[in-house]
DNA sequence: GCTCATTTCAAACGCTCGTTTGAATTTTTG
DNA sequence: CAAAAATTCAAACGAGCGTTTGAAATGAGC
């Protein structure tokens, strides 16, 4: 406490107040005549999202960011503070609005329902449906973020694995309470576990690792169909959601006979 | 091509044949009066299984591994080459035998059923079997790899990636032509997406990061119950991989409606 | 017991990392 | 336009990284 008292950074920086129509304002592309005014941020929040998404947290240096984007080192340092607080500052851009919409959609669904629980698809599509409007507004940016934030799921820092959980802890906690009444009949351990399981194959899908090349014989580009992927996804989970419970008393037909 | 013309390697290294038993010898540990000898390399690899589970490929230095094991520095590069050959040879020990022992688990599944299709749950637990042995066998090893796994997975590195494809090819193409057998009113296509649904939901339950808390308040420490785990995970992924092929065509249904 | 190959060890190499600094520059303000 | 604030810049800091080296220690074979 005696060297570091005081960092220096921007007057507005770190306060990052979320836009009233984030949607409807490209947030700064209008502006033609300044176009360098608050650029450098902006540049920096970009490049680092790309190659974040690229290359993982530890393996994406600060240099290559700030080379990749046309801005000085230490740049990145003086408007984000460090490099921790610039990846959470990429996932907080695009992901504090998305789970806002997600819950805003789940409430509304829930309001015109009057009562009557929802289907799974429906409160499936309530998490979609952001997600979808994030890869397709912003074309590029967005669709790097969905596999910036599908691989961030997996990875094992500690201050990435706190920071989403406090990002996705109300939203988590909706969902599971609309999936709850939405299969009464399953107990609410089993649903917690089912959301895990959708969770697990939605990163993975968002993630777009393809690990295994899996699709990759058929779709050597995915460039266009995240839609077409979530569509085929959504049956499968909403199937997953409403399968018999398992007997979990009696392991021996899962895990004995081999014949 | 002038100076590194050639690297020490110990004469055995490199060169890891499949044991011939690999579940019946404890591999190294049943010889109890030399039990320093080759105790190295197997110090090291546990070691470099556990950190590399618990902080990742990049963020886990050679230093960690080596301290942590005991042994010194440069003994992991005169035993394994370089950082990556170690971690690659922490993938080898285990999954090669585990994806053998899942193939054969599937030929013998398939030669009881003497051309009947298998049932979805029956190639589940092809899959999950030899998972759960590997989870029980080599106790805690085994844990520690399987959430390992889990990560690689989603690793953007693309060694792990070519790596990963190149150990899961041949099993992956066996599992999708008996999923292919068994959901035969399924287009191919669809079989390939779903499989990759499949490893996407075991891959993240595998890997536990539990990156939302979201079972955390059920189990706080999950330690026994992989099996109740994937107990629950197969009737999920058997009904999502039976449900009903989505109308491809006809996305209004989706995406459009909001009330 | 001597020889030779194998393994271990302490030390260093070159490099990249995140971060900091203080001056130069640009923008804003009065 | 001058003063002040905000931002950019080149340079450097200390630390940690993977890897290499050559000598010391340990093993096996004759």
């Amino acid at each position: 406490m005696t060297s570091q008292a005081f960092r220096r950074l921007p007057l507005e920086g770190q306060v990052v107040p979320i836009s009233p129509t984030p949607a409807t304002a490209p947030a700064g592309g209008a502006v033609a005549k300044t176009a360098d005014l608050g650029d450098t941020k902006r540049r920096i929040l970009d490049t680092a999202e790309e190659l974040f998404m690229e290359h993982g947290f530890e393996a994406t240096s600060l240099r290559l960011i700030t080379t990749a984007a046309g801005v000085n080192l230490a740049a990145a340092n003086y408007h984000f503070g460090s490099k921790e607080e610039l990846f959470q500052a990429v996932f907080t851009r695009r992901l504090d609005p998305m789970n806002r919409d997600r819950m805003a959609l789940l409430a509304a669904y829930e309001a015109a329902a009057v009562g009557k629980p929802l289907t799974c698809e429906k409160i499936i599509s309530a998490m979609f449906i952001p997600a979808l409007r994030l890869a397709r507004d912003h074309e590029q940016g967005g669709k790097n973020f969905l596999r910036l934030l599908g691989r961030a799921y997996a990875d094992p820092a500690p201050f990435i694995r706190e920071f989403l959980s406090s990002q996705y802890a109300e939203m988590i906690g909706r969902f599971r309470a609309a999936f709850g009444n939405a299969l009464p009949h399953l107990p609410r351990e089993e649903v917690s576990w089912r959301l895990h399981f959708v969770m697990g194959a939605l990163s993975y899908t968002l993630a777009g690792t393809d690990g295994l090349k899996l699709i990759a014989q058929y779709h050597p580009e995915n460039t266009d169909n995240d839609e077409l992927l979530l569509k085929r996804l959504a049956p499968f989970l909403a199937a997953g959601l409403r399968a018999p419970v398992a007997d979990v008393q009696d392991p021996d037909h899962w895990f004995t006979d081999q014949d």
